[in-house]
RNA sequence: GCCCCAUUCGUCCAGCGGCCUAGGACGCCGGCCUUUCACGCCGGUAACACGGGUUCGAAUCCCGUAUGGGGUACCA
């Protein structure tokens, strides 16, 4: 058996969406598992929607996502004498006509003749000739049915009664997706297509062009199962805010996001969720796509970027959060920003957040040049029910400025050291961190202080600390 | 309307006739750890749409019903 030949074929339409994204993903899934060639094919068939932005809307969330292709991008427009010549050559030897009915018309027969709507083959022998409106159909058999077997869903059979005599060629004289995807898939010898279920209802119109070309054994299908929003609903850009671009603005790992989509429609044998691409190339098989619509939870996305951001080395998490840190989201001068300091904190980081684009909020405190407002329920907590805090400030205070600055442990040690001093002397717990953590950072809550006391320095800690103290007079 | 497809915890996935008193993951709830917040760990919650067959035995096979979805264009 030879190397299959896949292809993803997106409209260029809009931005790649969720759905699309996960099409090319089982594709190129099962081109690599296979050592196969992934063909990029945009089906820009009907010209009035191409345009350079779109194609590139396409292609760029391909690549963030790590999604490549062996061969193209082709362009369908860019094939339209070939696509134009079998529809000749149909028309030729009897396998299609010529049609000049508007829909109106064609409406007006079905009821006249107490026909269900639909075309029945008002033009067949009506010996219409070719001009400006007319349109070329595909003459579909009466009888008999169509049956293929789909790689996911089995067998499928379509009785030929349900086929009408379908458009290959429009009035202005383009080709329709149909006849293009038969001579494309032809022409570059595909050998699987796989994709949505939507399209699913299309394959015995293009088999019977397939057969009435004379091209022999078609290509191997698999229809993908949809993916659904919360109303089940086929996804849809309008309706849905599904674009891959977004994603990527937001902080989420492609490797995240990759592996997210595999597990729609898919999950290994063994379980194990989240894993490297290369394992999940390895254990892909499309008869292992399983056929029933799902959601695209944006919960279990979270969780997975999550695991992968906790994973990142520090100096490759600084890396790819720092557009985060210097972009709008920076609630701080862009000078002030200082990449060492996100390296040195990184672990801390990376197990607090779920999207790069959260991590601002996490080290905002350092950057800022002082705290100009305490949130009201830490304060509360710390300084107004913690009744030693003036004290646990003074002597704070006084500790830190015998000490370098440094060492991380040495400051907790000496902060420390105050809490439990006075927990004794007033028979008391006495916590120093609270009240220290909110003087420093404005809030009760925050990634370990010690280490980003050193970060921070000695003079910012020391000025931050007597400013909460004088707050409290 | 007609055609096609689907139906396992709230969600995603496993299960392809006995190993299922249905497993994993996310979420949620509870606990442990912790002088912050998290992480981590432990435990719990929760599903085979329904009805008929077939079979010694069905979540798994067949038929029907219901429900959901997709298609029904000179969109793809």
């Amino acid at each position: 058996m030879t190397a299959p030949r896949v292809r993803f074929a997106p409209a260029p339409t809009g931005f790649l969406h969720v759905g699309s994204a996960r099409s090319a993903l089982f594709n190129w899934l099962h081109a690599r598992h296979t050592g196969g060639t992934m063909v990029l094919r945009i089906e820009d068939t009907d010209a009035s929607k191409k345009t350079e932005e779109f194609v590139d809307a396409i292609l760029e969330p391909l690549e963030w996502l790590g999604i490549d292709w062996d061969e193209g991008p082709f362009f369908q427009s860019d094939r339209a004498e070939m696509h134009k010549a079998a529809v000749e050559q149909l028309v030729e030897d009897g396998s299609a006509y010529y049609c000049d009915l508007t829909r109106d018309q064609i409406d007006a027969k079905s009821e006249e003749a107490g026909l269900p709507a639909g075309y029945h083959g008002w033009s067949r022998d009506r010996a219409v000739t070719d001009g400006p409106g007319v349109v070329v159909r595909f003459r579909a058999p009466d009888d008999g049915v169509t049956v293929f077997d789909d790689v996911i869903r089995g067998k499928v059979e379509v009785s030929h009664d349900n086929v009408e005599d379908f458009v290959i060629r429009r009035g202005d004289g383009s080709p329709t997706f149909l006849i293009a995807n038969a001579v494309d898939d032809h022409e570059m010898s595909i050998s699987h297509v796989i994709r949505g279920e939507d399209l699913l209802n299309t394959v015995p119109k293009v088999l019977m062009l397939w057969e009435a070309l004379g091209y022999g054994e078609p290509p191997v299908y698999a229809h993908l199962p949809l993916l659904v929003n919360e109303q089940r609903k086929k996804l849809s850009k309008r309706r849905d805010d599904v674009a891959l671009g977004d994603f990527a603005k937001k902080g989420y790992l492609p490797e995240a996001m990759v592996n997210a989509l595999a597990l729609l429609g898919w999950g290994p044998a063994d379980g194990v969720e989240v894993r490297p691409i290369e394992q999940i190339i390895e254990l892909f098989t499309l008869e292992t796509v399983n056929k029933s619509a799902a959601f695209f939870d944006m919960k279990k996305l979270d969780h997975i970027n999550a695991e992968y951001i906790k994973a990142l080395d520090p100096a490759r998490f600084a890396e790819l959060v720092e557009p985060h840190m210097t972009g709008d989201d920076a609630p701080w001068p862009v000078d002030a920003y200082r990449s060492e300091v996100v390296e040195a904190l990184a672990p801390e980081i990376q197990q607090r957040i779920v999207k790069l684009s959260e991590a601002p909020a996490w080290v905002s405190w350092i950057f800022t040049p002082s705290i100009d407002s305490y949130d009201e329920k830490s304060w509360n907590k710390a300084m107004v029910k913690g009744k030693a805090s003036p004290r646990v400030l003074d002597e704070v205070i006084n500790a830190l400025e015998s000490e370098s600055f440094d060492d991380a442990e040495v400051l907790e040690a000496a902060v420390m050291g105050v809490g439990n001093r006075l927990s004794e002397e007033l028979a008391t717990r006495v916590m120093s961190q609270a009240p220290v953590r909110v003087a420093l950072t404005g809030h009760g809550a925050g990634i370990p202080l010690w280490q980003a006391m050193t970060l921070l320095g000695k003079g910012a800690c020391l000025d931050r600390l007597r400013a909460a103290r004088a707050r409290l007079d």
